[in-house]
Order: C-alpha cells, then sequence, then structure tokens
RNA sequence: GCCGACUUAGCUCAGUGGUAGAGCGCUCGCUUCACACGCGAUAGGUCACAAGUUCAAAUCUUGUAGUCGGCACCA
C-alpha cells in the first residue's frame, strides 16, 4: 500500500465528514439498540452573524470528544445545533446596509427592514455551521435550530404571556442601562464597568436663593446638572442643616430647586451634598420618588441634550455639553475646581460606548419565583454540578441570590416582537395572538407593542423549545427522550447572561433540571496574555489554524488545556499536536508497510484465552496442578505452548504493551467522565508516542520486518495492528478526521468491530466500540519486567553517549545478575542488542570484567561494557560518581525517615515498608557503584 | 469595599499530603531501512515570601506581596 511520507491533513479533512453525515451517523437514529441509554447535548447556540472564534472552536472540541466517545459506547446521542438570531448585531447590519444606500430604517419602515434581515440572515447565517463541519463538529444538522423558528417563537410567545399572567412580566417606568449608539436599553448583564484613570470630578456651586450662601455638589457628569430638580444632604449635617427646605437657584437654567433632606447621602463623602437627577441617575431617581421630585429627561435617545436642557445646549452631544457647562461655570465664578478622580465607566458589552443612565418605560421580569427554583435545585441536589466547581458554582449562586429584575424589552425591529398590544387609551392587552388581543380588547383599535424580547429571552428558553416544547406541545418525543440534557460546556461569560436563565426557565416550565453538568471553559488569550479582541489584533482564527497544522492538530490542543483554566494562546504547543498527528501517520505508515499476512485480529491479543488454550492443551493429568498465578508454572508450559501457537504465544513485550494499553483505555474514560480532558489527552499522547512508538515499534521491528514468511511474524504483524487499531479508537473523539483516514486502511476492518449498537451501519471509526479498558489484562508482572529491559537499554545508550561511541561500533553487553532477573534479560537479548546497538550479552550473577569497562547499576542488573581503549578513565570516573552522589543523597533523605521514630511510629505502614524496599536497592546499587569507582582509582 | 483565583524549569503550563513533571527551547551525538513534524543522551527548579498544622507540605491553615477575575460602590 502506498502511504505518504507525511499528514496532510487537509486530504483527510475533505473526504469525511460529508460521509459521515450523509449515512446519518450523527443522528441519534443511527442507534439500532431499542435499550440504549441517551446522552445529549444542547450546544451554545452562536449568533447568526458570528464566525467561529478560539472561543467556539475550544468548547466544540470539548463537546464533540464528549459526544463521539458516548456515541463509541453505544449510547443514543445527540448534539443539537443551532443559532441565535442576535437582534442588536444583525439590527446593526441592516441598518449600516440602509445606510449606504442614504436610508434609515424609519424611512423605509419595519416591514422591509425585516425583509431585509431575512434576506442577510439566509445569505450570511450559514457560514458558521460551514465551519463547524470543518471542525468535524458530530451534531445532528437534520435537528438544527434558530431562535426565530416558528415552534420556538411561539414557545418566546407563551413564556411571556404566562409570565404576564402570574405577574412576573411587568410594564414600568426605570432608569435603565441606556445604549445610545445602538439606541436601546441592555439588561445590567450586558453592562460592562472599564475603570479609567483619567476621570475627572468637578465640584459646581449652586447658590442658594435669598441668601449669599452657595453649596457644592461635585459630579462626574457635570452635563447632567441641567435635569436636576434637587439638592440633597444628610438630614444630621450640621453644615447644611439651616440650608434645608430652601431653594436652590440652578445656574444655566431658569429653575428653581430645593434643598432637600435624606438618610441617602453620606455626610462624609465629597461635599456633603449631593446634585439630584432622577431622570439620569438610578440612586437619584430613588430619592426623587421619596421627596416627590420631577424627573427631568434632558436626553434624546442618541445622547444629545434635548429641549429640557435649554436653547443653549440643546441637539448638543452628551460631552460637549459637558464642556461647554463647565465653561459657562467657569464663565459665572462657579467651578470651585476639578479633580482628577479614578472612576468606572459603564459601557457596552457589545460596541464598547458608554452606557447613559436613562428614565424609561420597558418591560421588566421579575425572577423571584425562578431564582428560587434554580437555588432550590442547587441546595437539594447539587445542580448543576459545575467544573470546575470553585469558583463557579459560588459565583452562580451568589449571582442569583442578587438578581434582580431583568430588562428584557429592546428598541430593536429584528426579533421577537412583544405580544402586547394597547389601545387608543393606552390600555395594555398581552396575548398570544392579536386575534386574542383583539378580543380580550373588545374589538377595539389596537396596535402592537413596537419593542422587541432581548435575544437571552429566547435563549433561555434552548434548553426545551429545542426539543419542540412551544406552549401548545408541551411533550414531545425528543423532551422526553432527550431532556434534561447531559452537560452544557460554555465560557464562564455567560454564566449569568445564559446558562442560570435556562436552569431558571426549564425549571418553571417544563418543570425538569435543564442539565446535570456545566462545564465552564477558561478563555484562550492572545500571545500577549490578554483576551482576544479585534481591536487589540492579538485573536488567532481557527480557520488559519486548520490551514496551518490541521484540524485534529488545533482540536486536540484545545482539548490538552486543563478544565477551566485560561491558556495563552502558543503556537509551538500546537506544533506539538501537528507532530503527534504525523507521528501517528507514521506510525500506522510503519505497520502497513509491514502488514502482509496480517489482520486486525482481537484473538491476538488476548492472555486470557492463552491461559485458556494452555489449560486445554495440558489436558486433564496436569490440570489439578494448574495454577494461573504461579508465574513458575507458566513459564514451564509457555515455551511449549508456543511451539504449535504463533497466534497465541505473546511475549514479554506484548504482554506490556496491552497491559499499558489498558491502563490508558481505563485512565482516558476515568478522564472524561469527570471532564479532565487535559488528563486524557496526556495519557494518549505519552502511551502512543512514548510506550507504542518509542519502544513496542522498536522491540518488534526486527520481527516484523522479518523477510521470512512465517505465521510467527505475521502473528508480531497482526498484533501490532490490533494494538495501533485500538489506540486509534482512543484518539478518535479527539482526532476524528486521522484516526478514521487510518482506520479505514487497515486490514480486515469491517463492521464487526462496531459498537453492538451499530451493527448495520458501513464500517467506520465513528462507530466502532470505544475501549473501556480491562483491569483484568493489566499485566504488573510484565510491566517490572519491561522496565528491567528499558533500563538497561536507556544505561547502555547513556554510556555509549557519554563516551562517544560511535553507532557503528557494538560492544557486548556484561550483566550481573540474580538467576530470576538472567531469565528475563535472556528472553528479551535480540532486542536489547538491537536497541542498545551491541554485538553480544554476557549474562552472569557476579560481575567479573576487564577493569577498562564502563559500568551503570539497574534495580536489578550491574551492567558493565568492555571498551578496551575506548574508555576514558575520567570521565567514567565522574560519570560514575554523579550516580553515586544522586543515589546517595536519596539514601541519606531515606535513611534520615527512617531514624525518625514519628515517622515509623505515625506513617502507615505500607508507606514505611516502601521506604525499607527502596533504601534496600538503593544499597545494592551503591555497593556496586562504589566498587566501581575503587576498582577505578 | 466584599468575594474568589492564580504565582512551579528560560517560555507556556500539568501536578490536592509521601522520590518535583510535560511540551517547546538550550547542550551533546545521530542522513539507524515509519517519521528531521524524527531518533538517542544530558543539563536546568529553596514549587512567590513568612509563620503554622502534620511523622511528612508544591499540595492543608493563616498572613504578606504581586497578577487577574467577579460583585458592590462610584456625588
Amino acid at each position: 500500500m502506498e502511504i505518504a511520507k507525511a499528514y496532510n491533513p487537509k486530504e483527510a479533512e475533505e473526504s469525511h465528514y460529508q460521509k459521515w453525515e450523509e449515512r446519518g451517523y450523527f443522528a441519534p437514529e443511527i442507534n439500532e439498540n431499542a435499550d440504549a441509554m441517551k446522552y445529549s447535548i444542547v450546544i451554545p447556540p452562536p449568533n447568526v452573524t458570528g464566525s467561529l472564534h478560539m472561543g467556539h472552536a475550544l468548547q466544540h472540541t470539548l463537546m464533540d470528544a464528549l459526544v463521539r466517545r458516548k456515541r463509541m459506547q453505544g449510547f443514543k446521542t445527540l448534539w443539537l445545533p443551532g443559532t441565535d438570531h442576535a437582534s442588536i448585531s444583525v439590527q446593526r447590519k441592516i441598518v449600516e446596509q440602509l445606510r449606504e444606500e442614504g436610508k434609515t430604517p424609519q424611512t423605509v419602515g419595519r416591514e422591509e427592514f425585516l425583509r431585509r434581515a431575512w434576506a442577510w440572515k439566509e445569505l450570511y447565517g450559514n457560514t458558521i455551521t460551514e465551519q463547524m463541519r470543518r471542525e468535524g463538529a458530530s451534531v445532528d444538522w437534520s435537528r438544527h435550530r434558530f431562535t426565530m423558528d416558528e415552534s420556538l417563537s411561539c414557545a418566546v410567545i407563551e413564556v411571556f404571556c404566562r409570565l404576564y399572567e402570574e405577574g412576573w412580566i411587568y410594564r414600568g417606568k426605570r432608569i435603565v442601562n441606556w445604549c445610545p449608539v445602538d439606541k436601546t436599553v441592555i439588561s445590567d448583564v450586558e453592562v460592562k464597568d472599564e475603570t479609567r484613570k483619567d476621570g475627572k470630578l468637578v465640584y459646581l456651586q449652586y447658590p442658594v436663593k435669598d441668601s449669599d450662601k452657595k453649596i457644592t455638589v461635585a459630579t462626574t457628569r457635570p452635563e447632567t446638572m441641567l435635569g436636576d430638580t434637587a439638592v440633597a444632604v444628610n438630614p444630621s449635617d450640621e453644615r447644611y442643616k439651616d440650608l434645608i427646605g430652601k431653594t436652590i437657584l440652578l445656574p444655566l437654567t431658569n429653575r428653581e430647586i430645593p434643598i432637600v433632606a435624606d438618610e441617602y447621602v453620606d455626610a462624609e463623602f465629597g461635599t456633603g451634598a449631593v446634585k439630584i437627577t432622577p431622570a439620569h441617575d438610578p440612586n437619584d431617581y430613588e430619592l426623587g420618588l421619596r421627596h416627590n421630585l420631577e424627573q427631568l429627561v434632558i436626553m434624546n435617545d442618541d445622547a444629545t441634550m434635548n429641549a429640557n436642557a435649554g436653547a443653549d445646549f440643546e441637539g448638543l452631544d452628551r460631552f460637549k455639553a459637558r464642556e461647554k457647562v463647565i465653561e459657562q461655570f467657569e464663565e459665572l465664578g462657579l467651578l470651585e475646581k476639578i479633580e482628577d478622580y479614578e472612576i468606572s465607566l459603564p459601557t457596552c458589552e457589545r460596541c464598547k460606548n458608554i452606557i447613559e443612565p436613562l428614565l424609561s418605560e420597558q418591560w421588566f421580569c421579575n425572577m423571584d419565583e425562578m431564582r428560587e427554583m434554580a437555588l432550590d435545585l442547587m441546595r437539594r441536589e447539587g445542580v448543576p454540578h459545575f467544573y470546575p466547581q470553585i469558583p463557579n458554582e459560588k459565583v452562580y449562586t451568589a449571582w442569583l441570590e442578587n438578581l434582580k429584575d431583568w430588562t428584557i424589552s429592546r428598541q430593536l425591529w429584528w426579533g421577537h416582537q412583544i405580544p402586547a398590544w394597547y389601545d387608543r387609551a393606552g390600555n395594555v392587552f398581552v396575548a398570544r395572538s392579536f386575534e386574542d388581543a383583539k378580543a380580550a380588547a373588545q374589538n377595539a383599535e389596537l396596535t402592537q407593542d413596537n419593542d422587541v424580547l432581548d435575544t437571552w429571552f429566547s435563549s433561555a428558553l434552548w434548553a426545551f423549545s429545542t426539543f419542540g416544547w412551544n406552549g401548545e406541545v408541551t411533550e414531545t418525543q425528543d423532551l422526553n427522550a432527550f431532556s434534561p440534557t447531559d452537560v452544557l460546556v460554555t465560557g464562564r461569560d455567560i454564566i449569568f447572561l445564559w446558562v442560570s436563565r435556562m436552569i431558571m426557565t426549564t425549571q418553571k416550565f417544563v418543570g425538569k433540571k435543564a442539565f446535570e453538568d456545566v462545564v465552564i471553559t477558561g478563555t484562550v488569550l492572545g500571545k500577549d496574555g490578554k483576551p482576544m479582541s479585534k481591536s487589540r489584533k492579538n485573536g488567532v482564527d481557527p480557520l488559519d489554524m486548520f490551514d496551518k497544522f490541521g484540524v485534529d492538530a488545533t482540536r486536540i490542543y484545545l482539548a490538552s488545556i486543563a478544565t477551566g483554566a485560561d491558556i495563552r494562546w502558543n503556537d509551538t504547543l500546537i506544533e506539538t499536536y501537528r507532530n503527534f498527528a504525523n507521528k501517528i501517520w507514521n506510525a500506522t505508515r510503519f505497520c502497513l508497510m509491514n502488514s502482509d499476512g496480517a489482520q486486525v485480529d482481537y484473538t491476538y491479543l488476548n492472555p486470557k484465552a492463552e491461559v485458556a488454550e494452555i489449560k486445554r492443551l495440558i489436558g486433564d493429568e496436569l490440570i489439578d496442578d494448574f495454577d494461573e498465578e504461579d508465574e513458575e508454572f507458566l513459564d514451564k508450559v509457555e515455551p511449549e505452548f508456543a511451539k504449535d501457537n504463533p497466534k497465541e504465544n505473546l511475549s514479554i513485550a506484548d504482554r506490556w504493551i496491552i497491559s499499558r494499553l489498558n491502563k490508558t483505555a481505563l485512565d482516558v474514560n476515568r478522564a472524561l467522565d469527570r471532564y479532565e480532558f487535559h488528563t486524557a489527552v496526556s495519557r494518549l499522547y505519552h502511551f502512543f508516542w512514548d510506550d507504542f512508538c518509542d519502544w513496542y515499534i522498536e522491540l518488534v521491528k526486527d520481527e516484523i520486518t522479518s523477510e521470512t514468511v512465517n505465521t510467527k511474524r505475521d502473528a508480531a504483524r497482526s498484533r501490532i495492528l490490533t494494538i495501533l487499531e485500538q489506540a486509534l479508537r482512543l484518539l478518535h473523539p479527539f482526532m476524528p478526521y486521522l484516526t478514521e483516514e487510518l482506520w479505514q486502511k487497515l486490514p480486515n476492518i469491517s463492521n464487526e468491530l462496531h459498537n453492538a449498537a451499530y451493527s448495520s451501519a458501513e464500517q467506520t471509526i465513528m462507530l466502532a466500540d470505544f475501549p473501556a479498558g480491562d483491569a483484568g489484562l493489566i499485566d504488573e508482572r510484565a510491566e517490572a519486567e519491561m522496565q528491567a529491559v528499558i533500563d538497561v537499554i536507556s544505561k547502555v545508550r547513556n554510556i555509549r553517549a557519554e563516551m562517544q561511541i560511535k553507532p557503528s561500533d557494538k560492544p557486548t553487553i556484561h550483566i550481573a545478575a540474580a538467576p530470576n532477573a538472567q531469565r528475563i534479560f535472556a528472553q528479551n537479548e535480540a532486542q536489547i542488542l538491537k536497541l542498545a546497538r551491541a554485538e553480544s550479552l554476557v549474562l552472569s550473577e557476579k560481575s567479573d570484567v576487564p577493569k577498562a569497562s564502563a559500568k551503570a547499576v539497574t534495580t536489578l542488573a550491574e551492567i558493565a561494557l568492555p571498551l578496551e581503549g575506548l574508555i576514558d578513565f575520567e570521565k567514567e570516573i565522574s560519570r560514575l560518581e554523579n550516580q553515586l552522589n544522586k543515589l546517595e543523597t536519596e539514601q541519606q533523605r531515606l535513611n534520615g525517615q527512617l531514624s525518625n521514630a514519628n515517622f515509623v511510629d505515625r506513617a502507615p505502614a505500607e508507606k514505611v515498608q516502601e521506604i525499607r524496599d527502596r533504601v534496600a536497592e538503593i544499597e545494592t546499587q551503591v555497593t556496586a557503584l562504589r566498587q566501581n569507582l575503587e576498582a577505578l582509582k
């Protein structure tokens, strides 16, 4: 078989996804087992305006790994994809489009605006879904949902109406967060405080009427003084006591405003006197209500001043107005001072512009009932389980406990229009349809509320609206089959915006938990350690990474990040995994180049079958003496048995790699069960590279590449192929393309390797059974023996490197060891000679070699390489001293512990014994090294 | 102001009580018939600092410093 020398990701990425999708592997219906357990995840719906960024790539990688493993394990698996309609983003695009044509939303009207929005969504809305195909995301496209789909929209209407009818949703006039650029209100969670060191605190003097006194107030927003309707002081503040009840002549305006007393004012802070602007500040608003103050709105929706600000200011932008107010105060001699002041500015999370607190009539949702449901779920069942639990669970519950009403209306057109109608008198009729509203209004003439709902209002229903719940239909097959979902994988930034709200609404409307577990990923930071952003230009486009390193390398790199930890983007790390992909490719290439006469066949890998076969062969007369645990006995019968059964003849190396493989499989499964993706990746990386490539392939290489055709060689070829096949399956959830590409090339692959739930599907690694790992195949004896062999080879290599022995020089290796250790080395003589590049192996119980030898010790062996003429005695002495030093340091430390009576008395006996054993080992080695050194000196 | 996280090799990061780890980089040697995106061998760390608990602390407790995050406040 011709196979390229290096892995070319593009080739593999082109062909497989389409097949997987067309053949329905992503849909839960592929599962043929009627009793299969379900496994479901809903995707955090990306913005329909968006394109894939690193955060998506990370989250999708983790979700896909979870889903692919569960699918391979035979679960009826659904990963449901979708997009949300992103009110503000789309609105902004269409406004921009209109502006280029010299039009505005108002001139074209709502209908035309929405027509354009839908057209835009049709044209560009698939960008991200196409990119997800590139990622290899195994989502069920047949269940793709969009938040403005008809059924999901019905769900929104139903939920709004129910909450209204129950009194949770109401309309009212409040101070809200107004974004003057997007010209809409946004909710508290969409406001981001930005600390600015260059703020100014401006001290303004207000003259008191019928007095020559002035009151000084301080403000960071001087322009709002145009909307002041009072000055407040603390009632017990001696400085101002006599002024309470008097009147201020508000400069720059013709207005007179009262001086009021209120406990809210902190006499210690600033001047102790506060200007009150009820229509432009939440605290002032509350205070204004208490004192019955006028609420004077002085700004337009674009944050320019309106007529209430006075003719001098009308039309001016808020910041221009600020300058002008300061100038005029200065001219009037009423500007006391300006101080530098660190302030935190509320900014719009999306457009970064400064939010203006503004008095406005909006729809709100009181969350008290739903909040209690969510808190209750956490208190009683600990659901959802956050991964990592710290600090996410605490952040989540603390936020819920302090939850305020949610501003749900938006002054936008793209989205779910609020199902509220008004008659001419301004009476409101909330209803599921215009007809219902009209009936309720007794056929009065009605106009619908202009606003739409917050996009997050519909996203909040995602955990059940996606399964068909729409208010009218409240039970569907999918809802029963897949809800609650098993896990939600998302970013820290939307715990409040989305996760918590989804938990609350699902609890209230379906009476279920939305999901059991929540995995909170960290943030992928730019190379500068800051969050990636367009303005910083530190972003890394996942698609560029796919092109440069391949999808699989990018995926497994992302999965290698510790769960929940932030990671600084680093090209050299992704290169590691590109190299890893190439390593897998080449290991497979090697196996395939030597695969004549071989096939993937699990009967080659089962030492248990071997034992059973031995039992059968040795017959009845010996069966009574047979003991599986009796290693001596096995040693005796194995060679006999193997003579006739090359298929069942497992070497120590075979037993070792089988043991390592099964440990790996167990570890990978355990790690993924705990969402420790990085642990799983690390185990796979080191198993494949270190155990399989560096050792196993090298150990069996001679046998496999032998040109002598015989059953023994073919058995060895089959074994390595079978190990490889198992490794590919373990890697598949992280590296879907590479593993499918290679798996399909293996000989004797068929759907018989599938999990039982997929026996009719065409052969694909996607549906192969995921290795669970078999603790019974862990062979500690083989691992210890193999380790002894590896130690010897490593020590010899070390001597060779230090003594600068040419690769072509092949010394003789002398090993002094106990008889049973000698047996191990004898059994692996060929491998030791090859990997240590030696001519011959001499085994003995006692060391007896020429003085001109380089030496080393391992746990089980004393090694000597006679190097007549090659040895540099000085170098050898320092080499041995180096070894000795290390051992003696350890010896000292351990002896220190053992001589501590407290340790021996109080530490677990097991631990003490462990250390005693280790000391004994060290002593043997130290003695040998000392003797060697003596001999040299 | 409150709460929390982090500080480990030159760099980026794993590691929740018992011999300090990985990848990259550095040094040395290899065109060894899968792979130079490779192979082999080294070097490199008072685990931020201080005190405490413990037979034993990178790991638990407290404090200090620095970095970052969330919330509150923001006249």
